[in-house]
DNA sequence: AGGTGCGGGTGGT
DNA sequence: ACCACCCGCACCT
């Protein structure tokens, strides 16, 4: 599918950012780098799935903050700095024969962290019972080529969170999923994939909302506690509640610090910042656009956290198309190593990523072999810069698109019950929910219209802020350029 | 068995 | 100096 739309007159309403999850995270300007970490009064409710560039800062009494747990399939990097933990996404594991159900949805396991597991997971046999491929890593190279990368850490009641990079592959599984299902089997192919899968997938949906649940009360207990207290948090406490790191003198002085709009900065000086009117503050710029839109999973019942997201934006000549990279794109035999200049041209990567920090990004040291062995069908070296091209290479369009009203189909043959059914949706709906990314912005006129054309299923139940989305690929493929186009219709910067 | 964090080390920029 | 990455180790679940 050959996307051209005119979109220089569409009718299409000015996208208006869905509510956030919670309530809006105050805006800071501060780095992961910096000498002084700010001192907030309030703290973000914790993000398995924060995405793009973002900065969150989390209570030090959160489990999973100091945990630095993430849904994304993170290992720890040495940065040779003890104050800070980094952490760099290993991608996700696919089926090299691309086994697609009838909904579009694909294998997507979590690559294990451990180097010698990872090893083992690769080259196996796809899970599918009814596919014949073999599983491969499907490598992150969301920060310009390289795996996004998380920071972590802690300062005073803090806990700070960075993320560099814009993953540009699907989510993997969910981590409790994999848990469970080794645990239940061994790890050996289960006759029915799906029954299994959307078991662990339930089993982790519910311990995800049970730990969600335990999060808002915690959460709402720390905010009345903030409330009370809010007139004598600053200077905070100091004292290291986890003792999670060895060095808390790095910062012995915070600099005090609550972050209105009034006082609030982005990163990027040059960039315009606008808020909302939650308060949610998006990147915007006229001349840094490039991108997609941070995802709210809307169906992810974890990710709840809203803060200092970029909302970046892809032209149109950068549009992602869902349909032909499978059937168009080569096996190439080998993989190219990059570097920041020519990365995207190459091999197709997130053209719209931003890379604030090109520093982080010179080196061309080798990712390890079963990165690049794994990777060729993703990376093509002669992979033009069209959009046909950058689709391709950059997100594997059948992976980050599926149809999720089609998920009761797809196991037909394997769910005997309305139960296995409805875990199929917990499965799915999951995958699906990084797979659209830009559902948060559709305006409300727009969910109505086409609903009304019976491709398109947007709703919001209002409790939790749980988003209920089915949708035709395509159209939202074409909304996405009328939507970017409106915003930005000139744009032509990359930077990275 | 695998997840996690630490840290020495290597090679590239 | 900084970065990405490899590897081994220890500890934990």
């Amino acid at each position: 599918m050959v996307l051209n739309v005119n979109i220089v007159n569409a009718p299409v309403p000015l996208p208006i950012p869905s509510p956030p999850a919670t309530k809006s995270r105050i805006q800071i300007d501060w780095d992961i780098n910096d000498t002084k970490m700010p001192t907030v009064s309030e703290f973000d409710d914790f993000n398995d799935w924060a995405n793009g560039h973002c900065r969150l800062i989390y209570t030090a009494l959160n489990d999973d903050a100091r945990k630095h747990a993430s849904g994304w399939a993170m290992r720890n990097t040495n940065n040779h700095n003890v104050n800070i933990l980094k952490k760099s996404c290993l991608g996700v594991l696919l089926c090299s024969a691309k086994c697609k159900l009838p909904n579009g949805a694909s294998v997507h396991l979590r690559p294990a962290i451990c180097d010698k597991a990872r090893r083992k997971q690769q080259g196996k046999q796809c899970p599918n019972r009814n596919c014949t491929g073999r599983l491969e890593i499907q490598s992150c190279r969301g920060h310009c080529g390289y795996p996004v990368t998380h920071f972590w850490r802690k300062d005073g009641n803090g806990i700070y969170f960075q993320a560099k990079g814009t993953h540009d592959h699907p989510k993997p599984e969910a981590k409790g999923s994999t848990e469970a299902r080794r645990l239940l089997a061994g790890g050996r192919r289960v006759r029915s994939l799906a029954v299994m899968l959307a078991r662990d997938a339930a089993l982790s949906d519910k311990l995800s909302s049970l730990k969600t649940n335990k999060r808002q009360a915690k959460t709402q207990l720390n905010q009345q506690e903030t409330k009370r207290k809010r007139t004598e948090v600053m200077p905070i406490n100091q004292q290291d509640l986890s003792g999670l790191y060895q060095n808390n003198n790095l910062n012995s002085q915070q600099s005090n610090y609550i972050a209105t709009p009034a006082t609030a900065n982005q990163w990027n000086n040059n960039t315009e910042t606008y808020y909302n009117q939650d308060g949610f503050t998006c990147y915007n710029s006229t001349n840094n656009l490039y991108g997609y839109e941070m995802l709210h999973s809307p169906l992810s019942s974890t990710s709840t956290s809203s803060a200092s997201y970029y909302q970046e934006i892809l032209p149109q000549s950068q549009q992602m198309q869902p349909t032909q990279q499978q059937q168009q794109q080569p096996t190439p035999t080998h993989y190219e190593p990059m570097n920041s200049t020519t990365n995207y041209q190459t091999t197709g990567m997130t053209l719209y990523e931003s890379c604030d920090d090109t520093s982080s990004l010179t080196s061309s040291s080798g990712y390890s072999s079963e990165d690049y062995s794994y990777f060729n069908n993703y990376v093509n070296s002669t992979a033009d810069v069209t959009a046909a091209g950058t689709q391709s290479a950059t997100q594997s369009g059948d992976n980050f698109f599926t149809t999720s009203s089609e998920i009761f189909s797809v196991f037909e043959s394997t769910i005997n019950n309305s139960a296995d059914a409805a875990n199929m949706d917990l499965l799915y709906s999951e995958a699906t929910a990084y797979q659209q990314p830009q559902q948060a912005y559709i305006s409300p006129s727009y969910q109505q219209e086409h609903h009304q054309s019976g491709d398109f299923y947007y709703s919001n139940t209002g409790v939790d802020n749980v988003w209920n989305i089915q949708m035709d690929s395509s159209t939202l493929y074409h909304h996405q350029q009328q939507q970017q186009q409106q915003h930005h219709p000139t744009s032509t910067n990359v930077y990275c």
